[in-house]
DNA sequence: GTGTTTACATACGGTAATGTATGTATACAC
DNA sequence: GTGTATACATACATTACCGTATGTAAACAC
């Protein structure tokens, strides 16, 4: 084989990353090889170990295609757009994730594999880390959201913002979790929209 | 080295138990091998192939510790007593399950390592099954014991006991993944049944 | 007390995975 | 157009792990 281009040499990067999904999602990550994700990338280890230094790295490439944009999502619903009823926007941007999961494959398979297919042992700490950090910033965001909406008389006099961002927080981790096991999906998948308005109906009264 | 008496025997097919929970939860489940428990247990591989087919053997047999009485205790204290009301019935069961967690080490660990330490590939796809038949019978029971609190009048008239009894265990769930994860305690676990406590206030106005 | 089974330890064979070292052809800089 | 760095493929060395086969001594049945 040949030298690439640029732009070849990053077209097999992302292929590696593709690949590196596909076969996260079926083996899980620990028992994936770096043959296996060379093989389904159409691609020799060698090509591999130029673009990265270990399967750790490939793991934090792919994740990093859905962190990121979870985190401006989550801006851009809950903090930026003032204009609509606060209650509201926590319903959309709950939702919003839900029918993310549903349109996007990509997105649908790494959270799959970031839940029920990786062991995070020390060697993951820092993902894991990273993803206290992250769930510590939507508690954050929610709180903020819920003070909004009881600024604006929406809530239950008796409701504290900062109790019901951990309630609706840790109701929607635990609905990610069984969304992502339940894949045959009558038991959850296609009841999360159903229940994400039941909860904040929960909320209002 | 000589035959053991049958005692004997059973120890030490404990002790192997006891020593894969202790190796899963540093290396993992699929990082962990077979020597690695053996030196941990003491012994030698030929005495795991003994009591054991495979690794996956050992992993069912650690987790039935924690799940059977799962499964009991959740009868116990949701359907047996009757005399208690129904939500305080609720409420002291998922303390309960957060008390168990932190008094009992062997419940944690391997709390800990289902939830982040194990991969659920389709070889372990019996266990998730397992789990989700689990967790259908959680959310029955939920449901069953909201009726009970809707017949006395002790909820409000638009909650439907369906609802509350999935948002109950959604949130639990969720309140167990971040009790797991949260290793240092100040996010979660310290504050629990707080918001367990919490979680149920706003089910009844 | 002898034979048989049990409860392991030890030894072996084979595969598989990792990381690196090396080879190579080409893109690109000049 | 020539040299050099790039983008890989190939080859190699090493380690690790699994499962099984075999060895063995003591418990237990009789």
């Amino acid at each position: 084989m040949a030298r690439k281009t640029k732009e070849d040499a990053e077209l097999t990067r992302k292929s590696i990353i593709i690949a590196a999904r596909e076969v996260f999602l079926i083996r899980g990550v620990s028992r994936t090889t770096m043959e296996q994700i060379a093989t389904q990338a159409g691609v020799t280890r060698g090509a591999i170990y130029w673009h990265f230094r270990n399967k750790t790295e490939i793991f934090q490439a792919m994740r990093e295609q859905v962190f990121l944009p979870l985190i401006d999502r989550m801006d851009d619903t809950l903090l930026v757009d003032n204009s609509k009823n606060p209650l509201v926007r926590i319903e959309n941007f709950l939702c919003g994730t839900i029918q993310l999961l549903n349109n996007s494959l990509e997105t649908r398979q790494i959270y799959e594999i970031m839940m029920i297919k990786c062991e995070y042992v020390i060697e993951f700490s820092v993902v894991l880390q990273e993803i206290l950090l992250t769930c510590s910033g939507i508690e954050e965001k929610l709180r903020f959201t819920y003070e909004k909406a009881k600024e604006q008389g929406l809530l239950h006099p008796s409701h504290e913002p900062a109790q019901l961002a951990i309630d609706t927080q840790l109701f929607f981790i635990g609905l990610l979790h069984m969304w992502v096991k339940d894949s045959d999906g009558n038991h959850f998948r296609n009841r999360a929209i159903k229940l994400i308005k039941a909860h904040m109906r929960l909320i209002i009264r």
